[in-house]
DNA sequence: ACAAGAATTGCATCCGAAGTCAAAACTTTA
DNA sequence: TAAAGTTTTGACTTCGGATGCAATTCTTGT
């Protein structure tokens, strides 16, 4: 019944080498391929009797349907693009992408950026495989996201927003947490100095985070502040204490760190290099919430972005436009949430 | 010259909706759809002068060749599966994965599990995409390999090996590194009495770092252990204390962790809830070398796993047996680097 | 039992690029 | 300059499944 591609050579190469198609299930089942094909679509005409035939030729076979061959025809890929930068600072971002989108039937095309990649080529490859969407927890120039709306393909933002161009995001809100933080910091000790900490010059978000900072700290009447550049590293956390104290001898005693890790690492630096105490000496905050921000030797006071809920509205967003073309772009904010450690002084 | 695709309903539905094709740019230059293909496939016999005419036409298009359907024809779709189990834990990994196949122009369809995930539908989707290999950190059973094998689609695995299939994985040395510690906490102090904190019961890499570990200590003539099993999270790592000193009162003065996230917690219990000194009070070394076993708060003994060696390795045989079907399943396994830390009593 | 209507089924075509092969356009050589 | 050889080019087919439409089968009502 089966039709065995041999090689015409004596090799070895296994008769199962063609993969069994729509139309060698058709022949099986002795019924035509658009029969075999309308099994495999929910709610198309097709009787009991049929599904059963066709079915226990499919099982026969071990058919599998070929996802590449439909979406040329249906130009549907179901899969969506994924672009992230600097996966490790967030897996859990990734994880919880990933996992939403499964549940619902979705594939994620992974892309990865880092500061040697060609970000052009990249979405290059993306727009190549004619995916449903796109989703970037990664900054694009207004350049680089025209292609996706000339092709009508929708794209959301996971923490990035941009003025100028109406395009769909969810964020957390940075300025809002930033202020929080800041308040915070005001009313739990009197400090003398205030050090920021700011993420890399090309951070949307960690200047966001940054200004907010800035922002609070003037309304309240302090201008007076050290600032310095990190990269969003523990190391570059530990490095930032020395050159903060090298602009202010050790006046400082609150540091306002754009992300958890960094600050992370002026904990470790401050109290074993410097044997200062944390908070008694000097105060800290972070951004974030990641999971080592709530581990005993840190215990960090920071503003944890609501992973879950916003991954869940990213994901929601992307495939309601996948759905509607029409729907227009959309900015979800959603607060941080408060994380009272033990870095704040009293 | 361009045909525009108009909407019959007076539809704002952008002119630019139908993406352009090999034909439309055939036809903008006046020449075949063959010759249109012709120029993107490298070694292709093309004059200069066509290579010019059919290049100025894709300029001034936009057109993006549709890697979907070139994967239908070639029946190579240039994306590979990579499948993770709890990404959380190790990023660093996907991250290494993703970096090396995207530089060798090959696409990532990501799939992760976790305990509610219904791995043989997942499976089936990773059949349906024709993906031309697939990556697994993660474990699956022979039957779940099968079909794998029998479509002659390379399948590597990142540390799981198998003992009974011949399958091709690239490992870390998990016996040999447990050996290390093991004679490190032998010999670095007079430990009375040894625990071991193993991971999860389903994970085969976590049963043969415990194993490695309790056969090193075995044929040390040390039989008197206390075991505890956690779930390789930092939380099971602290509750796991709490295990083990209920088993032995406060007698254990050495830990051996199956990661080195739990050891982090056991650290920070160790030291902030029992208030107890670490490596004055207890030894302790985990597994792992993650980032943040180096943190100056910490400062781990442990192994490292030499991740980029081991990504690069599994990448490069899962993309040979791509090219070259023939090959043999083979198994790498590298050898941990030991880290030596500040967790060791002397 | 038969006509009208509804539900199924199959035929033919399409999606968009790649590969085969023969025709056409160049080169080289005598 | 013609013949032989080489390189380019285009017509046509293919990959594997989805879908419009016509043909067929099954219901139902009379």
């Amino acid at each position: 019944m089966v039709q065995r591609v041999l090689s015409s050579r004596g090799e070895r190469l296994a008769e199962s080498q063609r993969n069994v198609t729509s139309y060698d299930v058709a022949r099986h089942a002795g019924v035509s391929q658009s029969a075999v094909s309308r099994c495999f679509k929910p709610g198309a005409s097709v009787s009991e009797k049929m599904r059963e035939r066709v079915m226990k030729s499919v099982q026969a076979l071990g058919y599998q349907p070929n996802a590449i061959a439909r979406g040329l025809i249906t130009r549907r890929s179901n899969m969506v693009a994924v672009i992230v930068s600097n996966l490790n600072f967030y897996p859990e971002v990734l994880s919880q992408l990933s996992a939403r989108f499964m549940q619902r039937g979705v594939h994620v095309l992974l892309f990865t950026l880092d500061h040697e990649s060609d970000v052009a080529r990249t979405l290059e490859q993306v727009a190549q495989y004619r995916v449903d969407g796109v989703l970037a927890a990664a900054h694009l120039t207004r350049e680089q996201m025209a292609p996706f709306h000339q092709r009508n393909v929708p794209l959301v933002f996971y923490n990035r927003s941009y003025r100028d161009v109406p395009v769909s995001s969810v964020c957390c809100d940075q300025v809002q947490g930033e202020r929080v933080l800041v308040n915070l910091l005001a009313q739990s000790g009197r400090h003398r100095s205030y050090a920021l900490l700011s993420g890399p010059a090309d951070s949307v978000v960690g200047m966001q985070r940054t200004q907010g900072a800035i922002e609070r700290l003037h309304e309240l009447g302090i201008r007076d502040l050290t600032r310095v550049r990190g990269d969003y590293s523990y190391d570059s956390g530990r490095r930032a204490v020395h050159a903060i104290f090298e602009q202010r001898g050790a006046m400082t005693d609150a540091i306002v760190s754009a992300n958890d890790m960094m600050a992370l690492g002026c904990l470790d630096e401050l109290r074993h290099r410097f044997e200062l105490d944390v908070p008694g000496d000097v105060s800290l905050v972070g951004f974030d919430g990641v999971r080592a921000a709530h581990w005993s030797s840190f215990d960090l006071t920071t503003i944890r972005q609501p992973v879950e809920s916003m991954a869940e509205a990213a994901v929601t967003m992307l495939l309601e436009r996948i759905d509607n073309p029409g729907l227009p772009a959309e900015q979800r904010l959603f607060s941080g949430v408060l994380r009272r450690g033990a870095t704040l002084g009293h």
